[in-house]
DNA sequence: GCAAGGTC
């Protein structure tokens, strides 16, 4: 055989360059796809299915610093179908005059293909196909400019490969090592760059909440007509409410504002956006809907999920999948769309984008027999997709401007005047809201209603904003940070109820672990200190090994200071999961007591003291009464609550 | 068994 073997990321990717080289001949071995294409030469495209190569620990020590790489399949069981992706490729590698890693244009794809040819064909044959859209007519100009192997984007993304695994994996052994100590028992713990800073971010938000003791204010409300006017009026002390409230009587209409508010049609969707907008309306969490959309995308009724991107391509045939969709239920939407549109099909393309993938889209392919999940999320990707290519939406916005004691509130109305992209995509649509007749100058009666409202603790992340939070801080990827907020609940870090994320004593103790002994790991700038290095690597001011070394020092240094501690630091843990009785208890929960109470109550008792002066101040209560409302009161952290209630157990009633 | 990153 002498034929030029392009190796793709995967099969999708694979069909579409063959198709763009000539006309392929599709064969299948294993029941894995692959192109021959006569065009002059033969050209075999072929594909991997990811990474199909990964880093093994050379033994089970810890600290660990060897390792070694090895085909997926045979480090993890989950990939086991990579191994028939690597038999035909070991086939139609055999022979070539040319190996063409034609991977996605990233670090990550770089190394794909980089692994294919170093193991199964021959790197001084190697070649890097360049393109930055699955369309004829890019495949074609990189075809004919291909140009050398990308070595130095393959060496930056060998070192964040081998970065993520000796931290990953020793710190993770670490943890193991210490319980193991305590306990004498084995369990599975982790850590990493991008699930440690997760974690880290969702324990503090647990801790904000639990010692969470809540300010008391007052606030008035004004209404006139039957409207509620906003915002309400906040005081901090009673008596100036009263006073306020008993000059409350009518209100001077200064202003009637009509005015037209046009909003832009929503943007395609990316992944994170789906996820979003699936958690906001149906509650699934962005593990689940990733899944679903992953299965609509195998049986090809949506395009690629795991993008970044909210743009479509210029090239993407908008009216062919319409007109395709016209035999679907959403056929009177088509034919709605393509009038008002007067068949010009502009997306409202938003600003993110993705260098491998574009936004989402339904392909046109009409499904059957979808369960109810498959089609909520099919139908929120069908409605989105026409949505983007839709008209503005109108609204007829009326503000009244009312001032009342020298204060001015507002009430607003709203009126749909043209539907737009609303009629297809309604779940973002402002809400109608009729108002009476109000005119400027008028003098109209009100009621003020008096409340006393206390602030509020922080609201608690679902997984959903866990994952929106990782993307905003810049951590992880499409394809992996559901997957990431998956395993902190798997390793018992997280739990869930009702749909809102809890840590639990072994989340808040092995954070605590790594802040007191791994600190890098737990913040997201070991992630920029990657890109850095990642960035050196690939523009040749550092050398991969260079990178590593550093890594491993570091380690070893953090390593050997956390050794001496190890069996503190497994006692921790083990008191965390209950399996040991710490031989200090807290008199509140039983953890190990650091003062008079444990660490959470220590915390929550000194909040508790901090903020009573404003209590008395405001409400005039004594210590004892204080106490009494924390140790009821719903808006006070659970930790508050339960110091207050051991503190009044254990105060003696003064006389007044 | 442990990471994070690809994709069936």
């Amino acid at each position: 055989m002498n034929h030029v073997l392009v190796i793709a990321e995967k099969p999708k990717a694979a069909e579409k360059i063959a198709s763009a080289l000539g006309t392929p001949k599709k064969k299948k071995l294993y029941n894995v796809p692959y192109w021959e294409v006569v065009n002059g030469t033969k050209i075999i495209v072929a594909s991997a299915a990811g990474h199909l190569y990964g880093i093994a620990a050379k033994s089970n020590s810890f600290p660990i610093y060897s390792y070694e790489w090895k085909p997926l399949y045979e480090i993890d069981k989950s990939s086991s179908h990579t191994k028939k992706f690597l038999l035909v490729l070991g086939k139609v590698a055999k022979g070539a005059s040319l190996y063409v890693n034609a991977c996605d244009y990233d670090i990550e794809g770089s190394v794909i293909g980089f692994m294919v040819i170093k193991n199964l064909g021959d790197l001084r044959k190697a070649r890097r196909m360049v393109f930055h859209a699955l369309t004829p007519q890019e495949l074609r100009r990189a075809w004919r400019n291909l140009r050398p192997l990308d070595w130095e984007m393959v060496e930056a993304g060998l070192t964040r490969h081998e970065l993520d695994w000796l931290w990953g994996i020793n710190v993770s052994r670490a943890l193991m090592r210490a319980y193991r100590e305590a306990t004498g028992r084995s369990k599975s713990l982790s850590a990493g760059r991008v699930q440690s800073p997760t974690l880290l971010e969702a324990v503090k938000r647990e801790l904000q909440i639990g010692t969470f003791v809540p300010l008391p204010y007052f606030s008035i409300t004004i209404s006139s007509k039957g409207v509620t006017f906003e915002p309400s009026i906040k005081f901090e002390k009673k008596s100036e409410t009263l006073s306020w409230k008993s000059k409350c009587n009518r209100g001077v209409v200064r202003d009637v504002v009509s005015r037209v508010e046009r909003l832009r049609p929503p943007h395609p969707f990316n992944l994170p956006d789906l996820q979003q907008e699936a958690a906001r309306l149906f509650g699934f969490s962005p593990a689940k809907t990733q899944k679903i959309a992953e299965d609509l995308y195998l049986d090809a009724y949506i395009s690629y999920p795991r993008t970044n991107s909210q743009k479509y391509p210029k090239d993407l045939d908008l009216r062919g999948i319409l007109d395709a969709l016209k035999k679907s239920q959403y056929s009177k939407y088509v034919y709605a769309l393509i009038k008002e549109t007067k068949g010009v099909l502009q997306p409202n393309n938003g600003p993110k984008d993705d260098p491998a993938h574009p936004a989402i889209y339904p392909t046109g392919k009409v499904p059957s027999g979808l369960d109810k999940e498959h089609a909520m999320i099919y139908d929120l990707i069908v409605r989105r997709f026409m949505a983007t290519m839709a008209t503005e939406a109108k609204y007829e916005v009326v503000t009244v401007e009312l001032e009342v004691n020298g204060v001015t509130v507002k009430a607003t109305g709203r009126r749909t005047l043209w539907k737009g992209w609303s009629l297809y995509y309604p779940f973002s649509a402002p809400q109608e809201k009729e108002l009476p007749d109000f005119s400027k100058g008028e003098v109209v009666e009100v009621s003020c209603s008096l409340r006393q409202q206390l602030t509020k603790a922080p609201e608690r992340y679902t997984k959903a904003s866990l994952v929106k939070w990782m993307e905003k801080v810049g951590i992880g990827t499409e394809a992996t940070r559901a997957r990431i907020v998956e395993t902190l609940f798997k390793r018992g870090y997280l739990r869930d109820l009702k749909g809102k994320v809890y840590a639990t004593d072994l989340g808040i103790a092995v954070a605590s672990v790594l802040l007191n002994f791994f600190p890098e790991l737990t913040s997201v700038e070991l992630t920029r200190k990657f890109e850095i290095e990642m960035e050196n690597v690939r523009l040749g001011k550092r050398k991969r090994e260079e990178v590593v070394e550093e890594a491993k020092s570091e380690l070893k240094r953090l390593i050997s200071k956390y050794l001496p501690r190890l069996g503190e630091v497994g006692l921790s843990l083990a008191y965390s999961l209950g399996d040991l009785e710490p031989s200090n208890p807290c008199p509140i929960c039983g953890r190990p007591r650091v003062g008079q109470f444990c660490e959470v109550h220590e915390i929550a008792l000194s909040n508790l003291k901090s903020v009573y002066p404003v209590w008395k101040e405001r409400m005039g209560l004594s210590w004892r009464e204080y106490l009494e409302k924390a140790s009821k009161g719903k808006s006070f952290g659970t930790y508050v609550r339960e110091v207050a209630t051991y503190v009044l157990g254990n105060t003696p009633k003064t006389s007044p």
